[in-house]
DNA sequence: CCCTTTCCTGCAAGCCTTTCGCAAGTAGCG
DNA sequence: CGCTACTTGCGAAAGGCTTGCAGGAAAGGG
Protein backbone atom coordinates (compact mmCIF):
# COMPACT_ATOMS: atom_id res chain seq x y z
CA UNK A 1 0.00 0.00 0.00
CA UNK A 2 1.66 3.36 -0.86
CA UNK A 3 0.28 6.21 0.39
CA UNK A 4 0.70 10.39 0.21
CA UNK A 5 0.96 11.64 3.50
CA UNK A 6 1.85 15.27 3.28
CA UNK A 7 4.69 16.36 5.86
CA UNK A 8 5.28 13.76 7.35
CA UNK A 9 8.84 12.88 7.12
CA UNK A 10 9.12 8.47 6.90
CA UNK A 11 12.80 8.29 8.77
CA UNK A 12 11.70 10.19 11.81
CA UNK A 13 9.26 7.98 12.51
CA UNK A 14 11.85 4.67 11.82
CA UNK A 15 14.42 6.83 13.93
CA UNK A 16 12.69 6.19 16.90
CA UNK A 17 12.28 2.53 16.81
CA UNK A 18 9.04 2.12 14.97
CA UNK A 19 7.82 0.36 11.76
CA UNK A 20 6.53 2.67 9.26
CA UNK A 21 3.45 2.19 8.09
CA UNK A 22 0.88 4.33 6.03
CA UNK A 23 -1.96 4.25 9.47
CA UNK A 24 0.90 5.35 11.43
CA UNK A 25 1.89 7.79 9.09
CA UNK A 26 -1.90 8.88 8.70
CA UNK A 27 -2.26 9.36 12.35
CA UNK A 28 0.63 11.79 13.30
CA UNK A 29 0.31 14.05 10.00
CA UNK A 30 -3.65 14.25 11.37
CA UNK A 31 -2.65 14.92 15.04
CA UNK A 32 0.11 18.18 13.54
CA UNK A 33 -2.32 19.32 11.16
CA UNK A 34 -5.35 19.56 13.60
CA UNK A 35 -3.46 20.72 16.67
CA UNK A 36 -5.41 19.72 19.95
CA UNK A 37 -7.60 16.79 18.92
CA UNK A 38 -9.72 13.70 20.11
CA UNK A 39 -8.97 10.19 19.44
CA UNK A 40 -12.82 10.61 17.74
CA UNK A 41 -11.73 13.69 15.54
CA UNK A 42 -8.65 12.21 14.32
CA UNK A 43 -9.88 9.06 13.12
CA UNK A 44 -12.51 11.02 11.43
CA UNK A 45 -9.64 13.34 9.70
CA UNK A 46 -7.58 10.25 8.63
CA UNK A 47 -10.61 8.20 7.18
CA UNK A 48 -11.06 10.81 4.52
CA UNK A 49 -7.63 10.03 3.14
CA UNK A 50 -7.73 6.63 4.23
CA UNK A 51 -11.46 5.17 4.61
CA UNK A 52 -10.81 1.26 5.85
CA UNK A 53 -8.19 2.72 8.65
CA UNK A 54 -10.02 1.30 12.07
CA UNK A 55 -10.83 3.31 15.12
CA UNK A 56 -8.50 0.59 17.43
CA UNK A 57 -5.53 1.40 15.16
CA UNK A 58 -5.99 4.91 15.43
CA UNK A 59 -5.87 4.26 18.87
CA UNK A 60 -3.11 2.08 19.03
CA UNK A 61 -0.99 4.39 17.09
CA UNK A 62 -1.65 7.33 19.46
CA UNK A 63 -0.27 5.45 22.07
CA UNK A 64 2.85 4.16 20.14
CA UNK A 65 3.35 7.59 18.48
CA UNK A 66 3.10 9.38 22.62
CA UNK A 67 5.41 6.48 24.00
CA UNK A 68 7.67 7.19 20.79
CA UNK A 69 7.65 10.97 22.33
CA UNK A 70 5.92 12.31 19.27
CA UNK A 71 3.03 13.32 20.83
CA UNK A 72 1.53 13.95 24.27
CA UNK A 73 -2.20 13.86 25.89
CA UNK A 74 -3.93 16.35 27.52
CA UNK A 75 -7.50 16.38 29.49
CA UNK A 76 -9.38 19.42 28.47
CA UNK A 77 -12.98 18.65 29.88
CA UNK A 78 -14.97 15.95 31.26
CA UNK A 79 -14.72 13.28 28.45
CA UNK A 80 -11.71 12.05 27.02
CA UNK A 81 -7.93 12.88 26.09
CA UNK A 82 -6.86 15.62 23.58
CA UNK A 83 -4.01 14.83 21.70
CA UNK A 84 -1.17 17.24 20.04
CA UNK A 85 2.03 17.31 18.48
CA UNK A 86 5.43 16.89 21.40
CA UNK A 87 7.15 19.44 19.71
CA UNK A 88 4.33 22.11 19.14
CA UNK A 89 5.27 24.77 21.68
CA UNK A 90 3.58 23.73 24.95
CA UNK A 91 1.22 26.08 26.70
CA UNK A 92 -1.50 25.93 29.34
CA UNK A 93 -5.43 25.42 28.16
CA UNK A 94 -7.88 27.33 29.56
CA UNK A 95 -11.09 26.10 29.68
CA UNK A 96 -14.10 27.89 29.65
CA UNK A 97 -16.83 26.43 31.95
CA UNK A 98 -19.64 28.18 30.43
CA UNK A 99 -18.92 28.19 26.88
CA UNK A 100 -16.46 25.65 26.56
CA UNK A 101 -13.76 27.29 25.01
CA UNK A 102 -10.33 26.56 25.04
CA UNK A 103 -7.61 29.27 24.73
CA UNK A 104 -4.11 29.14 25.55
CA UNK A 105 -1.61 30.55 27.51
CA UNK A 106 2.10 30.69 28.09
CA UNK A 107 3.58 28.31 30.20
CA UNK A 108 5.89 31.34 31.91
CA UNK A 109 1.99 32.65 33.36
CA UNK A 110 2.78 29.52 36.16
CA UNK A 111 6.61 29.98 36.44
CA UNK A 112 6.15 30.94 39.91
CA UNK A 113 3.32 28.30 40.84
CA UNK A 114 5.14 25.63 39.32
CA UNK A 115 8.51 26.61 41.59
CA UNK A 116 6.19 26.74 44.40
CA UNK A 117 4.91 23.35 44.25
CA UNK A 118 8.45 22.16 44.03
CA UNK A 119 9.61 24.13 46.67
CA UNK A 120 6.89 23.10 49.08
CA UNK A 121 5.75 19.83 48.17
CA UNK A 122 8.59 18.36 46.27
CA UNK A 123 6.55 17.75 43.34
CA UNK A 124 7.95 18.36 40.15
CA UNK A 125 4.24 19.44 38.08
CA UNK A 126 3.47 19.07 34.65
CA UNK A 127 1.44 21.92 34.27
CA UNK A 128 -0.03 21.84 30.74
CA UNK A 129 -1.44 17.83 31.55
CA UNK A 130 -4.58 19.00 32.65
CA UNK A 131 -6.78 22.02 31.62
CA UNK A 132 -7.40 24.95 33.95
CA UNK A 133 -10.58 25.37 34.53
CA UNK A 134 -12.76 28.59 34.98
CA UNK A 135 -14.89 31.31 33.14
CA UNK A 136 -13.61 33.45 30.05
CA UNK A 137 -13.58 36.68 30.04
CA UNK A 138 -16.56 37.31 27.69
CA UNK A 139 -18.67 34.98 29.51
CA UNK A 140 -17.37 36.44 32.91
CA UNK A 141 -18.60 39.61 31.53
CA UNK A 142 -21.99 39.17 31.06
CA UNK B 1 -39.05 3.67 55.26
CA UNK B 2 -36.78 4.90 57.74
CA UNK B 3 -33.15 4.97 58.19
CA UNK B 4 -30.68 6.90 60.35
CA UNK B 5 -27.92 8.26 58.65
CA UNK B 6 -25.87 10.07 61.41
CA UNK B 7 -25.06 13.31 60.61
CA UNK B 8 -26.72 14.59 57.92
CA UNK B 9 -29.74 17.50 59.13
CA UNK B 10 -32.69 16.91 57.14
CA UNK B 11 -34.02 20.64 56.80
CA UNK B 12 -30.67 21.22 55.59
CA UNK B 13 -31.50 19.54 51.85
CA UNK B 14 -35.37 20.41 52.40
CA UNK B 15 -33.91 24.38 52.94
CA UNK B 16 -32.54 24.13 49.60
CA UNK B 17 -35.57 23.07 47.91
CA UNK B 18 -35.04 19.68 47.51
CA UNK B 19 -36.96 16.25 48.72
CA UNK B 20 -35.74 14.37 51.49
CA UNK B 21 -35.21 11.06 50.87
CA UNK B 22 -32.71 7.90 52.71
CA UNK B 23 -30.99 7.41 49.43
CA UNK B 24 -30.31 11.08 49.18
CA UNK B 25 -29.58 11.63 52.59
CA UNK B 26 -27.30 8.85 52.51
CA UNK B 27 -25.15 9.90 49.58
CA UNK B 28 -24.75 13.17 51.03
CA UNK B 29 -23.81 11.48 54.30
CA UNK B 30 -21.23 9.16 52.42
CA UNK B 31 -19.36 11.74 50.36
CA UNK B 32 -18.69 13.71 54.01
CA UNK B 33 -17.68 10.55 55.55
CA UNK B 34 -15.13 9.40 52.82
CA UNK B 35 -13.86 12.98 51.67
CA UNK B 36 -13.09 12.29 47.42
CA UNK B 37 -14.65 10.01 46.33
CA UNK B 38 -15.67 8.20 42.87
CA UNK B 39 -19.44 7.69 42.31
CA UNK B 40 -18.24 4.21 42.61
CA UNK B 41 -17.21 3.82 45.91
CA UNK B 42 -19.82 5.85 47.16
CA UNK B 43 -22.56 3.42 46.03
CA UNK B 44 -20.41 0.62 47.51
CA UNK B 45 -20.01 2.66 50.48
CA UNK B 46 -24.25 3.77 50.97
CA UNK B 47 -24.90 0.00 49.75
CA UNK B 48 -23.73 -1.30 53.05
CA UNK B 49 -26.16 0.47 55.01
CA UNK B 50 -29.01 0.29 52.13
CA UNK B 51 -28.07 -2.34 50.03
CA UNK B 52 -31.00 -1.97 47.59
CA UNK B 53 -29.84 1.67 46.45
CA UNK B 54 -29.69 1.59 42.55
CA UNK B 55 -26.27 2.87 40.98
CA UNK B 56 -28.14 5.59 39.04
CA UNK B 57 -29.90 6.75 42.08
CA UNK B 58 -25.96 7.36 42.94
CA UNK B 59 -25.44 9.07 39.96
CA UNK B 60 -28.75 11.35 39.66
CA UNK B 61 -28.56 12.36 43.43
CA UNK B 62 -24.79 13.23 43.20
CA UNK B 63 -25.54 15.54 40.31
CA UNK B 64 -28.46 17.05 42.33
CA UNK B 65 -27.01 17.53 45.55
CA UNK B 66 -24.33 19.37 43.16
CA UNK B 67 -26.56 21.60 41.14
CA UNK B 68 -27.88 22.03 45.26
CA UNK B 69 -24.06 23.34 46.53
CA UNK B 70 -23.58 20.63 48.63
CA UNK B 71 -21.21 18.94 46.61
CA UNK B 72 -18.06 19.44 44.04
CA UNK B 73 -16.93 17.01 41.49
CA UNK B 74 -13.10 17.10 40.88
CA UNK B 75 -11.24 15.40 38.24
CA UNK B 76 -8.37 13.61 39.58
CA UNK B 77 -7.44 11.00 36.95
CA UNK B 78 -7.76 10.01 33.58
CA UNK B 79 -11.04 8.51 34.37
CA UNK B 80 -14.02 9.70 36.31
CA UNK B 81 -15.24 12.62 38.31
CA UNK B 82 -14.44 12.10 42.19
CA UNK B 83 -16.90 14.29 44.18
CA UNK B 84 -16.43 15.80 47.95
CA UNK B 85 -18.16 17.79 50.22
CA UNK B 86 -18.28 21.63 48.84
CA UNK B 87 -17.97 23.18 52.49
CA UNK B 88 -14.63 21.16 53.03
CA UNK B 89 -11.72 23.65 52.94
CA UNK B 90 -11.09 23.80 49.07
CA UNK B 91 -7.18 22.79 47.90
CA UNK B 92 -5.56 21.71 45.17
CA UNK B 93 -5.01 17.83 44.19
CA UNK B 94 -1.76 16.89 43.19
CA UNK B 95 -1.69 13.93 41.14
CA UNK B 96 1.01 11.62 41.07
CA UNK B 97 2.21 10.43 37.35
CA UNK B 98 3.76 7.68 38.40
CA UNK B 99 2.36 5.83 41.66
CA UNK B 100 -1.11 7.29 41.16
CA UNK B 101 -1.11 9.29 44.88
CA UNK B 102 -3.29 12.39 45.32
CA UNK B 103 -1.93 14.66 48.13
CA UNK B 104 -3.32 18.13 48.78
CA UNK B 105 -1.76 21.51 48.85
CA UNK B 106 -2.96 24.62 50.49
CA UNK B 107 -4.93 27.00 47.68
CA UNK B 108 -2.76 29.74 48.87
CA UNK B 109 -0.34 28.68 46.80
CA UNK B 110 -1.98 28.95 43.90
CA UNK B 111 -2.59 32.62 44.75
CA UNK B 112 -0.47 34.93 42.37
CA UNK B 113 -0.91 32.34 39.36
CA UNK B 114 -4.29 32.85 39.23
CA UNK B 115 -4.04 36.76 39.78
CA UNK B 116 -2.12 36.49 36.95
CA UNK B 117 -4.45 34.76 34.99
CA UNK B 118 -7.20 37.28 35.20
CA UNK B 119 -4.80 40.19 34.90
CA UNK B 120 -3.37 38.69 31.60
CA UNK B 121 -6.30 36.65 30.10
CA UNK B 122 -9.31 37.53 32.23
CA UNK B 123 -9.79 33.97 33.05
CA UNK B 124 -11.47 33.47 36.28
CA UNK B 125 -9.86 30.36 37.62
CA UNK B 126 -11.37 27.80 39.62
CA UNK B 127 -7.48 26.29 40.06
CA UNK B 128 -9.41 23.11 42.32
CA UNK B 129 -11.43 21.79 39.38
CA UNK B 130 -8.39 19.73 37.53
CA UNK B 131 -6.28 18.29 39.02
CA UNK B 132 -2.26 19.17 39.20
CA UNK B 133 0.25 16.57 37.32
CA UNK B 134 3.46 15.76 38.14
CA UNK B 135 5.50 13.86 39.97
CA UNK B 136 4.97 13.43 43.47
CA UNK B 137 8.53 13.94 45.71
CA UNK B 138 9.02 10.20 46.67
CA UNK B 139 9.02 8.98 43.08
CA UNK B 140 11.27 12.36 41.86
CA UNK B 141 13.52 10.80 44.14
CA UNK B 142 13.74 7.84 42.66
C1' DC C 1 -55.58 12.16 58.64
C1' DC C 2 -56.21 11.57 53.78
C1' DC C 3 -55.57 13.10 48.98
C1' DT C 4 -53.17 14.95 45.18
C1' DT C 5 -49.29 16.43 42.89
C1' DT C 6 -44.76 16.24 41.79
C1' DC C 7 -40.57 14.38 42.47
C1' DC C 8 -37.71 10.25 43.19
C1' DT C 9 -36.43 5.43 42.81
C1' DG C 10 -35.43 0.82 40.89
C1' DC C 11 -34.83 -1.70 36.97
C1' DA C 12 -33.40 -2.70 32.49
C1' DA C 13 -31.81 -1.22 28.31
C1' DG C 14 -28.77 1.57 25.94
C1' DC C 15 -24.94 4.65 24.60
C1' DC C 16 -20.21 5.95 24.11
C1' DT C 17 -15.48 5.50 24.48
C1' DT C 18 -11.75 2.58 24.88
C1' DT C 19 -9.60 -2.06 25.04
C1' DC C 20 -8.71 -6.88 23.74
C1' DG C 21 -8.09 -11.46 21.25
C1' DC C 22 -7.30 -13.32 17.14
C1' DA C 23 -6.06 -14.36 12.45
C1' DA C 24 -4.28 -12.25 8.38
C1' DG C 25 -1.05 -8.94 6.53
C1' DT C 26 3.33 -6.55 5.90
C1' DA C 27 7.62 -3.77 7.20
C1' DG C 28 12.34 -4.37 7.87
C1' DC C 29 16.38 -7.10 7.63
C1' DG C 30 19.55 -10.52 6.18
C1' DC D 1 13.40 -13.58 -1.72
C1' DG D 2 12.09 -15.35 2.72
C1' DC D 3 11.68 -14.83 7.87
C1' DT D 4 10.16 -12.95 11.96
C1' DA D 5 8.12 -9.73 14.70
C1' DC D 6 5.27 -6.05 14.67
C1' DT D 7 0.67 -4.11 12.88
C1' DT D 8 -3.81 -4.09 11.23
C1' DG D 9 -8.85 -5.00 10.83
C1' DC D 10 -12.57 -7.01 12.82
C1' DG D 11 -15.72 -8.40 16.16
C1' DA D 12 -16.62 -8.64 20.86
C1' DA D 13 -16.50 -6.80 25.24
C1' DA D 14 -15.47 -3.96 29.21
C1' DG D 15 -16.23 0.21 31.82
C1' DG D 16 -18.67 4.16 33.03
C1' DC D 17 -22.59 6.85 32.75
C1' DT D 18 -27.40 8.02 31.08
C1' DT D 19 -32.22 7.32 29.92
C1' DG D 20 -37.24 5.67 29.66
C1' DC D 21 -40.59 3.90 32.16
C1' DA D 22 -43.81 2.53 35.72
C1' DG D 23 -44.43 2.29 40.52
C1' DG D 24 -43.58 4.59 45.06
C1' DA D 25 -43.38 8.18 48.36
C1' DA D 26 -42.37 13.11 50.12
C1' DA D 27 -44.72 17.49 50.69
C1' DG D 28 -48.41 20.33 51.24
C1' DG D 29 -53.48 21.44 51.14
C1' DG D 30 -57.95 20.21 52.42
Amino acid sequence: MTLMVGDVAPHEIRQRGLRLTPQRELVLAAVRELGHSTPEEISTHVRKLHPGINLSTVYRNLETLEKAGFLVHTHLGHGGATFHAADATSHLHLVCSNCGSVSEADLAIAKGFVEELVADHGFQTDITHFAIYGECASCAKK
